[in-house]
DNA sequence: GTTATATTTATCCAATTGGTCAACTTCCGA
DNA sequence: TCGGAAGTTGACCAATTGGATAAATATAAC
């Protein structure tokens, strides 16, 4: 379960200080960025004494570190799960089943995508840590199908490089943004009729021979005014 | 309380440091996110006291909307022109445009959608400002156009809010987390090549009769493990 | 020039920051 | 049972924060 906007303070037992911080932690880089948090108002956050970062994770980088590690880790176990079986299938099926994954944990952890977006606009040393631990090899396997999906004539003729950026820009923007989407569209993002759209619209931009289906204009409300 | 200067178009005094504390917010923020600018980081890069900023915009927050609503303003503006001779003519045509446009604007201006991404992923008071003066009208717009070229077959029949969501975010990421795309992809997002292909994937996703076009995958370098 | 206003700087303020550390509590193995 | 390690806390520090001044400078109007 997440929280909304604001976390809220719960002075609780013991024990579980790390995990809090962990999740708090997530929250707060992923909505405010990594120079706007502090172990003061993570311990909040968490309900424990703000000491204890230093304490658990040496420093604020030390605690960023973790955090996006465990986030990629579940990325990466989930993807291996369902693509495990299907190793030695075509290169469009892994895309496929790689899309409507990739959309699923979008919605059910937009943080990812929001730490991505924060870090990616400027050089830093967490830039380079995520990008040689975490989407360097990513990007390799991903593009190593999408080519191989290409001389198959089974993936659109797209730069594999932006089509990358597409998928993953697509399937996740909307989560990213929630509360912007919602406000604006009416609809929210993380309802069964949008993703399994979203997924389709992804489908349709990276793989031939799926034409675009079934009318489907009535997934979101028709708000059209503001306020 | 303070006595702000209402009239914006006063020819009077030296108005160096309003503008280059414009300059230095537009970037710190895009970057860094609202709450991890304050005054003195914004005068110490603009190079002026950091007291202007009380002295021009009041706070912060006042700083921010004005920021915010020059890069808004820029936008429309150059929309409009590019629009406004072709205001008759068909939705995918005026689509079409729009895409070319909003492409060039965002290689242009990444600022723009970093802030959106920021500010669009928790409540404020800012993304209360920014739904109801920008991007409201801007989305009733363009769904507005989009819903007619459904109508007329020119347009794919997705949901329109996606894709609304999808241009956007297609258009933008590459240049709004532009460090990351390099050094990922070893290519410069704004490179012409890239720039022109960005814009016939989106075109292609968006309007019906632009089958793949031209074979293009040379555009970007073909890196493959991480450096 | 003189004067009123607009712009800029320097300085002060209480509050908060990140980091450190000694002391206190809880837990577990011997 | 006891002793030490692991976990947690409150208090302290120098440094910095955002905001509010008054004083200083520049500009324009007269």
């Amino acid at each position: 379960m997440k929280a909304e906007p604001d976390t809220p303070a719960r002075p609780t037992g013991k024990r579980d200080a790390r995990e809090r911080l962990l999740k708090a932690a997530l929250h707060a880089f992923s909505s405010l960025g990594f120079e706007a948090v502090g172990p003061r108002m993570l311990g909040e956050m968490a309900g424990v004494n703000h000491s204890l970062v230093a304490y658990h994770f040496g420093s604020m980088d030390g605690l960023w570190r973790e955090a996006v590690a465990s986030l990629f880790v579940a990325y990466r176990e989930r993807l291996d799960a369902r693509l495990g079986g299907l190793d030695g299938l075509d290169a469009a099926t892994q895309l496929s089943v790689g899309i409507e994954d990739l959309v699923a944990f979008s919605r059910d952890n937009p943080e990812l995508h929001r730490i991505m977006t924060i870090e990616g606009r400027r050089g830093s040393p967490r830039l380079d840590w995520l990008i040689e631990n975490q989407i360097g090899p990513l990007f390799a396997r991903a593009t190593a199908l999408i080519r191989q999906g290409q001389a198959d004539g089974t993936v659109r003729p797209f730069d594999p490089a932006l089509l990358f950026y597409a998928m993953i820009g697509l399937a996740a923007t909307p989560f990213s943004v929630s509360v912007e989407f919602e406000r604006v569209t009416g609809g929210n993002p993380a309802q069964d009729g949008i993703v399994r759209e979203l997924g389709r619209m992804i489908r349709f931009l990276v793989l031939t021979g799926r034409e675009t289906p079934v009318r489907s204009s009535g997934t979101l409300p028709r708000r059209q005014g503001k306020a």
